[in-house]
DNA sequence: AAAAGAAAAGGACATATGTCCTATTTTGCA
DNA sequence: TGCAAAATAGGACATATGTCCTTTTCTTTT
């Protein structure tokens, strides 16, 4: 992760997420621009933070590692979100590899001014609620999802996430992703049976394949598979 | 849920769990204690909360119904936590159905006091995202054990949620449960399935039953099944 | 364009878990 | 105290999912 100070760049992006609404200009003038490479890691589980992140620019992805060697991943991140908000004000260690799935921007506050100039401000507090509720709403739909579902409505749910105009809402598209080993780690599951459960989805004609891609032919017959819930 | 106006047990429990410390006099004199038995629900889920419920007795069951009928336990709570603290500030309908396992008692703040007199408090706002942060620290993990560990992992982990000395700390026994139906919902499974892996558990020599109670012979081993992940 | 590496497709078989039953035991309530 | 309901225990079988492979197809790099 490299410190990037070309031209106006942390202001460009200020301006476009409207971060003078969160911060004070007294905590603008401490923030500063990285730039992380792909596959570059802001943290590792058991990390502690000294900073919050924002990330303005690219895709990451997070995820956990367990003991038994298993990798979950729990979501994606697109801008605008945080990477430190959690661990900030509970001091908890990171629970969660953050990893760049391209190359990203991220703006970084200490938490050293964040409690100097914003920890009685709450404006800045209320936007931290609304961040970590957002998590915790889509985790726990999730949960419910992952634990009651077999895999074929999983990935019906993770189509219908993931197939949505991308224009629309920034968290319509976190859980996005390409290739299917991915997905398959995604959900929870392994290559091979999320192979099988495509192949049966395909034999019924509801979607097909193409050079990696999927093309849904019968959306009503993925939403109900979907039962309503979604990552979303 | 019927208000209860008996004494000044609202009072006592405003002392009890130091309400002081995080809302003002003017908050406090709009509080309301209310008794839920058990069986009856705060919520269900797609309800539109209006005021936010501090538990300072009893327990409740967390859990959701999904479409197909099933039911998942997510956590049990217990004093102090929140109901309708995620909503307050988002708007979001309660996604959750709430159930008081026993006879409970909740002290009600409407969300228009809250408007009133703690939008902008920061100290409150700082205790809403430490309650928050640790549902979503306590469901991230409990995501990662169900979705990664087979039952005999996750029941090993449970037990050593909830055998743990009842006063260190009031989040440690959350997931308590005596019943095996409960425990088997709880953690996603059939009690068929749970029932399988205790008798396994049992011919091993790790576990004894005891007129549905369980006991541990070999603590270790039930600390290396469950991984190092807990559901707390 | 050729070579190397990654991703995809799927066979064979093992394990984890669910569903449906039927007894037996325990518990709560009249 | 005795009955009804709930909880426990477990057999039999079906389904969901994982692991290990091999082959094929697509991508990327040289």
């Amino acid at each position: 992760m490299r410190l990037t100070t070309e031209g106006n760049l942390l202001y460009t992006y200020i301006e476009k997420y409207n971060l003078k609404d969160i911060f004070d200009q007294e905590v603008i003038q401490y923030m500063a621009l990285y730039t992380l490479d792909k596959g570059e890691c802001i943290c590792q589980s058991g990390d502690m933070f000294q900073s919050m992140f924002f990330l303005v620019k690219g895709k990451l992805k997070i995820y956990t590692v367990q003991e038994n060697g298993k990798a979950l991943l729990l979501r994606f991140n697109k801008p605008l979100s945080i990477v430190g908000d959690m661990e900030y004000l509970t001091g908890y260690q990171a629970r969660c590899n953050v990893e760049a799935v391209n190359k990203c921007m991220l703006i970084e506050i200490k938490y050293e001014h964040l409690n100097k100039f914003s920890y009685n401000d709450p404006k800045f507090l209320r936007f931290l609620i609304k961040q970590i509720c957002h998590k915790l709403y889509t985790i726990s739909n999730a949960t419910a999802l992952n634990l009651l579902y077999p895999v074929e409505n999983k990935f019906a749910s993770y189509l219908l996430s993931t197939m949505v105009n991308e224009q629309e809402d920034v968290h319509r598209e976190e859980l996005k992703s390409s290739k299917l080993t991915e997905v398959a780690t995604l959900l929870g599951t392994s290559y091979r049976h999320l192979n099988r459960v495509i192949r049966q989805l395909e034999k019924e004609g509801i979607i097909s394949r193409n050079k990696g891609s999927i093309i849904i032919h019968d959306i009503n017959k993925i939403e109900e598979l979907s039962c309503g819930s979604l990552y979303e």
